[in-house]
DNA sequence: CGTTAATCGAGACGGTACGTCTCGTCTTCAT
DNA sequence: ATGAAGACGAGACGTACCGTCTCGATTAACG
């Protein structure tokens, strides 16, 4: 009821949090992730270091919130009748949000997901999984239509996708083209 | 010529250098890759630290080599008389070798991979392209029996089997079991 | 002169006032001057910083109001006829006040005084000016009665005998008792 | 037995314990002990953070040594025939160390020992002490030859000298000088 | 009786220094 | 020359307070 979520004092800065952001962003492009520092992220954004951790964990939580905004904001959810082509559609807008700034951000965040468990779960729950749960949708989708291949469950359909996904990204660097995403769409539907 | 390679002073002690892969790995395990430091390394091993950094650049390189090794010794290249048999063979046996322990160490190793782009030049030289080029063998001998699906590409193939496998590893936690194995076999091959 | 001081507005919360002043008072007690922080005292008075900062310019200030306050009670001037006897009672009622508690807070005064120079100037005029004043009447007292050590004059005399009293009470710990006002007035008067 | 204080490893800094006692007093002068920081004296010693506190707990520690190294040198203990001068020689002496750079560094670590108890030991065992016995040798010098005012004990002797030297050097800022100096050994020996 | 102005508790803000940790290098004595 | 030991310069960590600045809510004098 009235006034349950009113708290007294001095509200969250949002101009703070824009400029922490869009430092966090900056700064990984310009020094890479392991010379990437809060307190680096704090000078660049004109904040102090603890209006960095009142409000992020530490550096990985920052770009992950950063990254996912973008995520939300980029890549649709396609609902067609062509059940195959939503597919496609989907790869093909997902790989095309991994421009080469948002590349690198990814990576940084699977990588820091390995070396902190806890930060790990937040970004599987908080990115990977809604991905996961948008594709998994859209290849459902598919299967209803009998298009899916008939060995595939819908998990394992997901993890080849992804799997390739993040296999370039991480370790071969070829690229996320169209190519790709026809080809995926071809051994997942047939 | 004289002395070819022999030079004075005292030999590189193998017993430390045994000690030191062996207290890389124990303490990956016991304490997680971000609280595994050279100098804990060290301590572990009772040498000094810069006995670990004459022969290595860093942490991450020692786990290198230990995994390395042990990739070597437990992954045979299966080559029978039934190419498809022999990829499913080839993909649980590397299934195989990640054990719980090599799994950690390997995504540690993937980690920083991304964070610090000269070892991760390294990883891919090291342990990474020896594994694409030892499934591409097997990838390949079933394309020359006409067993590949036609639309993937040799490099493709791998990309689709490791991106599986890595996805699991380090996004997942999903098990690398016989069941993957064989869906695997079946995506490329059909 | 409309007006003069009225003022609208709310008026100062003399309950905050006390509030704070016993909680500066108690917290020096518990957790020593060096842990004493204004974010302690508001949160242990139940108000908020700024109520703090807009009355005082800092803890040290908080304590300074507090022990002047104490002093201002339990030190009395003595002025009978034996004039002898007068320079012991001040003694001795100045030593009195030199409780445990406001002891702490004295050496805390002082200290603060050492490294703030602007309080330190605000800690003589406060606190030890008056001291010295009311001392100086009881020894100029004596000295017209033709009682002073004919080598003192007033200033030294009072050096003599606070030196004596801040001496013991940073330095070494010696109890302010009535044989240290004792010889006092005999080294003074002789 | 032998080599049994010789250990492995680096030798400790000569050049560094130097650079930082002469930092630490360098930069007090300049601004101040409330803005003389650890961080600061590293810096301007041209060593790590570590490097100081790996061998003094903080800044006043480090101040400590600077003072105490200058008062061993500069104040001779006088035993001649003529045991009343000893005396004024003694206090002229130790005045004369109180130099406008020695004032700043003995109020810093007065103010120190008040607000960090733990320091406050180190202190008194450090510098006040020895001082302490220093003069109490000369004083109990003169009692022996009869010099000494009878109702005074040593240590009250020596409250009262010392006494008078820190409350000037604290409180008022009255001079350190010879009249001083001549003003005790009268009142002290009569 | 509403307007205006000052204070209140609360708490976020930009800063700064803390004391710790680890890095990779350098120096020492012993092998 | 290499080994273990350990001090060194460097610099980021995450925390604690500083003193300031909003907030919405009270509380008084004035119009």
């Amino acid at each position: 009821m009235s006034g349950s979520g009113v708290r007294p004092g001095r509200r969250r800065s949002e101009e703070s949090r824009q400029a922490i952001l869009g430092a966090a962003f900056d700064l990984l492009g310009e020094v890479g992730y392991a010379r990437l520092t809060v307190e680096g992220i704090a000078a660049r954004a004109g904040t102090g270091k603890q209006t960095v951790y009142r409000w992020w964990p530490g550096k990985a939580d920052v770009l992950l919130e950063a990254v996912t905004a973008y995520a939300r904001e980029h890549i649709p959810l396609p609902e067609t009748a062509d059940r195959a082509a939503d597919l496609r559609t989907f790869l093909t807008a997902t790989f095309a949000a991994a421009t080469p700034r948002t590349s690198d951000a990814l990576r940084a965040l699977m990588a820091e997901a390995q070396i902190d468990p806890a930060f790990g779960e937040r970004f599987r729950e908080t990115l990977l999984r809604p991905r996961r749960e948008a594709l998994g949708a859209v290849v459902d989708r598919a299967r209803e239509a009998g298009l899916l291949a008939p060995h595939l469950t819908t998990d394992t359909a997901v993890d080849l996708a992804f799997g390739a996904l993040w296999y370039r990204l991480l370790a071969t660097g070829r690229p996320l083209d169209d190519e790709l995403a026809e080809l995926l769409t071809r051994t997942l539907l047939r």
